[in-house]
DNA sequence: AACTATTGATAAAC
DNA sequence: TGTTTATCAATAGTT
């Protein structure tokens, strides 16, 4: 929208990002607003500008709805029982988390092909065959899983054919039994009632 | 945007109130993720529709902005705070970037196809979808370097040529001059030689 | 789930 | 930063 087409790519003149930025986060909170009345959805919009500002829009209580995506995506409640001692080690190791956290939040771009610019051929070439493999492995466990299925269903069935026939049998000799006086089938129809049940039961 | 105006109500036709949190939906989150690169941004976007279903968008690992949003947000007033209370607000925080790492590490090893046992057949093929985007993407961004480093070649070339062409135009200029006194050259060469420069000059 | 007439958002210019 | 304008993008209503 504007004068020229759009490319998704970090604006690099400093000034008309930050224009932009302002621009396109109003609109984006407008929007959000927007779709929490009309269909009466429960929003929170949370955006850190890169000089580090927070902007946030929330239909209702931003905690209330955080807590409430916490509970529906994941993340059990705090627990805590280790114990240091200076906040200065506390600062370090926090530190050393978070490098881990962005290293780990790098890796994950790249995975998901989000953010390639720091990778040249090699890695490109390492990261493509990464994944296929790991492609590679999701469908095999697939594959697995569907044929364990399978499995399971015909087992369920093949059990629940012979209780049947189980059944079968016992109305048979029943059958026989009471025919003995009444004679309602005669021989011929008895065996070919023997002959189904047989053929059944071979499922 | 659409053929009527819009009103800011609750719209009360549940099925259009549906399709349309659907399509605003998709528009917001896209919204967000242009936002995230146009402008480099941190951004968490959590919708809960009506009916209580979650849909995400985060730039950024989700539980790691809101940490962030926490920090910057939700404790600026900590000057009134014992020291004690603080160490149990950085505990917690720590227990939180630990879960967040936990996390990240999971899901690395599921892009890896490494650990599955976790996922059952949804997230199997969901996660199937990600790796394959994930390998278009780099097979795209392989693809894009590649035709660069031709057309940086071809440019090179194409400069070798023109180099070439002007060194030779400067030899038939000092042959023309050197000709004038001993006729080394007769008026044919010359012409044909001038003809191949102009050929050459035209890559 | 597509289509298109319209409105809405916004890039560029001021 | 605010306003204007030319264009592009989102989407409301329709099929």
């Amino acid at each position: 929208m504007g004068r020229g087409k759009v490319v998704l790519k970090k604006i690099e003149n400093p000034t008309s990002r930050q224009v932009t930025f302002a621009k396109r986060r109003n609109g984006l909170m407008k929007k959000a607003f927007e779709l929490s009345v009309l269909c009466d959805a429960e929003i929170a919009l949370v955006i850190f500008s890169p000089s580090g500002k927070t902007y946030q829009y929330a239909s209702h209580e931003m905690d209330r709805t955080i807590l409430r995506y916490r509970s529906e995506v994941g993340l059990p409640p705090s627990n805590g029982l280790s114990s240091r001692s200076t906040m200065e080690i506390w600062r370090t190791h926090m530190d050393e988390l978070r490098r881990l956290i962005s290293n780990m939040e790098a890796k994950l771009k790249n995975l998901a092909g989000e953010d390639l610019s720091n990778l040249g051929m090699k890695e490109l070439k390492q990261l493509e065959r990464q994944l296929r493999t790991g492609a590679d492995r999701v469908r095999a466990k697939k594959r697995r899983i569907i044929s364990e299925h399978i499995d399971m269903l015909k087992r369920k069935q093949l059990r629940g054919l012979q209780e049947d026939n189980t059944l079968l049998q016992k109305r048979l000799h029943e059958l026989q039994v009471a025919n003995a006086g009444g004679n309602i089938l005669d021989a011929s129809d008895l065996a070919a009632f023997q002959r189904f049940l047989e053929d059944t039961g071979q499922q």
